[in-house]
DNA sequence: TCTTTTTTCAAACGGTCGTTTAAATATTTA
DNA sequence: TAAATATTTAAACGACCGTTTGAAAAAAGA
């Protein structure tokens, strides 16, 4: 008998996973201080020690799910800037199509499982800013990583530019990305209902425009 | 005698003063949640009653702090694009002039009361995603005063422009300027301490650059 | 079957939080 | 000076937090 797909409670999820999913709405909506043990627990239909139990703190917890939702959209990331690469035969790549590569993956991971509550746009919103010391680790480790990639990327497509510029820019460019994820909800209040908070692959075209046209033009900057 | 220039306390500075001070460095450099009334009380050299006879409660003594500190900025903002619009006779201004009213009285403010650890960068940085609701509320006060009168100067320097495109770009270019705050400490870890994150009059001057060609460039954007 | 391991559970632990109380002290007013 | 007011203080309150305990229950292995 395959013990894997058998629950082990009523619910049809085992208890790990209904832990890790509730984590994900909770962090979604109230951040880091807002996933509680307790409520986690209780949305989970489980006891609270049974967090303890599967991931030992609460940190780790959070952390896990964090791993899971944000380390596949970064593997689109890579392998999408890989592609565009591949297709211009390792010419160096327009400015728009490496944002596009950035930015693309998190509007696809959002159409794919989307919800209200707990998408991802609400997910990197949350982490972006939590004061934990331990999400700023993350934070180091996760765009850390892609952080290089992309510079190098833009290197090639800038080579007699000044580096400053180039590092500078990129830091705005990030900045804005998660500035309008972290902002997205309030597009709404913003145009009095006008532009809808709902229309991500809108939201996500724009972006990269707004993003690859802010770089570029910072480029050969005089101060 | 005149009371108000007397000490009540050793310190030299009234105990509500030092509670607001104290408040402004823990909120900087820690976040709502990081403004504890024990911390602040035991910095501030005083009881930790005295923070609810004097605000009431520790939400009203931040909001207090908060408002003293952004009001003056967002006057200085509405005083930068009035003179501009003189400056041009009534004519429309280019969308640097205006993205430049919105941001360099920031850069102003920090240069004024520069100190690493409590300037307006990192208050602002630290109350644009507090996850707290009240935050939620100063933001649409603070920034739904101004918004307006930013989008209306917008309007008249893009008079036939797509009302969503000035909307969604308005909106990016101020989830750019907060982004851009609150990632600013990174600026050195990315770049490896090749850029400082002291040299904030030239973040300012590249960021002004950054927004307002973005926006520029998102106007009649083909989706 | 019986034993062993895995998982769940109610209950409590120690700690920190914002807030409140009522008495003591300082300052102002009359 | 004496009375009234404003301010500070130590101590405690109730609530919530993440974590731990030890036993019960469920599942797996023999």
């Amino acid at each position: 008998m395959d013990s894997t797909c058998m629950p082990k409670r009523a619910n049809g999820q085992k208890t790990k996973a209904r832990l890790l999913s509730t984590t994900e709405k909770l962090f979604a909506s109230h951040g880091f201080a807002g996933v509680t043990m307790r409520g986690v627990a209780t949305m989970a239909q489980t006891n609270i020690a049974s967090v303890n139990y599967h991931f030992g703190t609460k940190e780790a917890m959070v952390l896990e799910m964090l791993k899971s939702k944000i380390g596949p959209i970064n593997k689109k990331r890579k392998e999408r800037l890989a592609e565009a690469k591949r297709n211009s035969c390792n010419n160096p790549l327009p400015t728009s199509e490496i944002f596009r590569a950035l930015i693309l993956p998190v509007g696809e991971e959002v159409q794919k499982h989307f919800s209200n509550q707990s998408n991802i746009v609400n997910i990197i919103s949350r982490s972006f800013t939590e004061p934990a010391s331990f999400l700023e680790k993350i934070h180091k480790h996760f765009f850390g990583e892609l952080s290089q990639i992309f510079i190098d990327e833009l290197k090639l497509t800038y080579p007699d530019a000044n580096e400053d510029d180039i590092y500078w820019n990129f830091h705005f460019a990030i900045a804005s990305m998660l500035g309008a994820f972290a902002q997205h909800r309030r597009i709404k209040d913003l145009t009095q209902g006008r532009c809808n908070e709902n229309a991500i692959p809108e939201m996500i075209k724009r972006l990269i425009k707004f993003v690859s046209s802010g770089f570029e033009a910072g480029m050969n900057i005089k101060l």
